[in-house]
RNA sequence: GGGGACGUAGUUCAGUUGGUUAGAACGCUGCCCUGUCACGGCAGAGGCCGCGGGUUCGAGUCCCGUCGUCCCCGCCA
């Protein structure tokens, strides 16, 4: 192929197939750059050797598919192209064939200047011609392969589940899927083979895996399209660490088929742990965590500043940034309008000045070093005090609303100074296990408490009294609910969540339970998870497991922005393929067959 | 549902305070060229300035609407 040419092969005779990339005419010289997937090899044409063959080579285009048949040569010393893995060799030509012409396409794989998302999308096909695209679609398929080889060696099964099931309305909206046998009732498409896994345990599948394609009708992101890929899997009778050490091993193997050596067992961290030193559940570890200054400061420090003394003052400290202009000061402070309300905003250089001993401390509570940013996040004395205070969470409500608004701060900050810090360097890799998640999370439109991660979590066998004694009050935020921890977990990596599990039920009664406590009457629960429950009743063995974004990871591990980049056909802001036009109107019969009637777009 | 950015040649972009015939680079077409690899030289073609209104003597430029792409919030168990 192209690209695997070397010196070692010089002299052998070649068949070569591929794209014409470039072409250099040098009159009766004429250089061909062929490209295929492995890469690019220069052909010579010479109309002194065959003229025939040079007239033909005349007429070829920027990708025209094209034969060149001849023999591997070495350079001439003074003509090795140092930059391309080819560049010793060069095919000389004795004969050509144009397997197809081509017409000139609105953009060149070989393009260096990136052609907007659109063109591109619309013209995938060529798109995915360029280098970068074929790396990250190879990056793609090694990293699923390298996964599949583990879990296989691990002793999972890779099993289907259906993609046409029946909707649960829970979570995200399904995509649904009319059904013309039974006029009037739809399938939709799984958000996760979740029941299916589950049900594959109480099969005695004990190690099942999937890597399957999961639907979801929500609005898109960068780093969420309608139709993703997950790794899924679920084991029987694992504690959590069992788990945890599937992963760490399944993606140490993609990470090193990708080019990457990672370090394993991956740190871990609680949620409350996270929340209170990064704000966030999914800490990027590659920036420093806050600090809490409020000893920094004395009683009278803080009422000068209206601080209120009883919520955290945290410092966040972004390295390197360097003296900032007035302007950049300036700054910032939208951020704390825009970041989740934070109360308070301090100028550090106005606290140097007016409390140089707090700042002192903080500066050295922080390990700051000359340059380091430091910002100031605190609640506000004239807020008055907290209505929503302390139902049984050790994060109270008031409290979590600053370290929230830090942790988005702290990463707004990261994003804006990612040049000048340089924490986000390529290639380094800070994976965290954050663990015992809050079984339930308070709805304020519902006003009841919902399941934070699905309601086939297990929760902590040490807080079944908290959910004993709140599973009747659903709609009361002070009920004990709220400090029920889950046995879940998510695997997380520089800031973004990979994948997230958790230790399921496996007995029926603490299933109901949960269901009370989500407000669910019996016959609710039966007529949605029915199926499920009774399944349930049949010795089903303990059992856990996970599911992580393959699309996330490969992300990350091609260095791209977006999930687009690693999806070979994705799906615009408004779940549109640009290429095939979808989705689209379909003919009344077809409605008629479905027993649909829709008002159709003009 | 809400907020923001962008839309000018095939592509990437420039276009000043509203003012004559809308420019550049790459690509494309033709001719020339035997060592290029971002080849080079000469000549040339290529524009519904996203679309629709409005303001104005005059709109790529200002205003309103609309469509599309991107980013974010909500949403995503």
């Amino acid at each position: 192929m192209c690209g695997t040419l070397r010196a070692s092969d010089a002299g052998k005779p070649a068949i070569l197939m591929g794209w014409v990339n470039k072409r250099r005419d040098h009159g009766s010289l004429l250089f061909i750059d062929l490209r295929d997937r492995s890469g690019i090899m220069q052909v010579v044409v010479n109309a002194e050797r065959n003229k025939a063959v040079h007239e033909k080579a005349e007429t070829l285009r920027n990708e025209y598919v094209i034969a060149a048949i001849g023999t591997v040569r070495l350079r001439d010393a003074n003509t090795i192209n140092p930059n391309m893995p080819t560049g010793e060799v060069e095919l000389v030509v004795d004969d050509l064939r144009i397997l197809n012409e081509s017409k000139l396409p609105p953009f060149l794989p070989s393009d260096t200047a990136l052609t907007n998302e659109e063109t591109r999308l619309k013209y995938r096909y060529i798109d995915l011609r360029r280098d970068v695209m074929q790396f990250n679609i190879e990056t793609r398929h090694k990293v699923a392969k390298a996964i599949r080889d583990y879990l296989s060696s691990q002793g999972f099964f890779e099993i289907e589940t259906p993609f046409m099931t029946r909707s649960t309305p829970e979570g995200a909206r399904d995509y649904l899927v009319p059904s013309r046998v039974q006029t009037g009732t739809f399938y939709a498409l799984p958000q996760s083979p979740q029941l299916f896994k589950q049900i594959l345990m109480i099969s005695g599948f004990d190690r099942y895996f999937q890597i399957v394609r999961c639907f979801r009708d929500e609005d898109l992101r960068a780093d969420r399209q309608p139709e993703f890929t997950q790794i899924d899997l679920e084991m029987s009778f694992p504690r959590p660490e069992n788990v945890w050490e599937i992963v760490e091993g399944f993606l140490t193997a993609a990470f090193h088929a990708a080019g990457y050596e990672i370090k394993t067992p991956f740190p871990r961290m609680d949620y409350d742990e996270a929340i209170r030193l990064f704000g966030i559940d999914k800490p990027d570890l590659r920036l420093p965590a806050f600090t809490d200054a409020r000893d920094c400061f004395t009683e009278q420090n803080l009422q000068d500043l209206a601080i209120n003394a009883n919520l955290p003052v945290l410092a966040i400290r972004t390295p390197k940034v360097g003296e900032l202009s007035r302007k950049e000061r300036d700054d910032i402070k939208p951020m704390f309008h825009s970041k989740g309300g934070a109360k308070i905003f301090e100028d550090f250089k106005r606290i140097a000045n007016k409390f140089p001993d707090a700042a002192a401390a903080i500066t050295k509570k922080c390990g700051a070093e000359e340059g380091d940013l430091i910002v100031l996040v605190a609640g506000s004395a004239q807020a008055g005090p907290q209505t929503a205070m302390p139902a049984h969470r050790k994060v109270t409500p008031a409290e979590l609303a600053i370290y929230a608004s830090a942790g988005l701060i702290r990463l707004a900050l990261a994003q804006k100074y990612a040049d000048r810090h340089q924490c986000f360097q390529r290639g380094d890799f800070r994976f965290l296990w954050v663990t015992n998640f809050p079984m339930f999370e308070w709805d304020e439109g519902e006003k009841q408490w919902m399941a934070a991660h699905h309601p086939f979590t297990s929760p902590h066998e040490a807080d079944m009294k908290l959910l004993e004694s709140g599973v009747d009050s659903v709609s009361d935020p002070q009920s004990t609910l709220s400090a029920v921890r889950a046995l879940a977990y998510d695997v997380v990596l520089n800031g973004t969540e990979l994948g997230s599990g958790s230790i399921r039920i496996h007995r029926q009664d603490i299933q109901r339970k949960i269901f009370r406590a989500l407000g669910m009457t019996d016959e609710e629960a039966k007529s949605r998870f029915g199926f499920f429950l009774e399944a349930l009743e049949y010795g089903t063995p303990p059992h856990g497991g996970i599911a992580l974004g393959l699309d996330r990871i490969v992300m990350i591990l091609a260095g791209a922005e977006s999930l687009r980049e690693v999806i070979p056909f994705p799906k615009t802001a408004r779940a549109v393929d640009l290429m095939c036009d979808a989705p689209t109107p379909v003919s009344d019969r077809q409605l008629r067959e479905l027993g649909i009637s829709v008002k159709k777009p003009s």
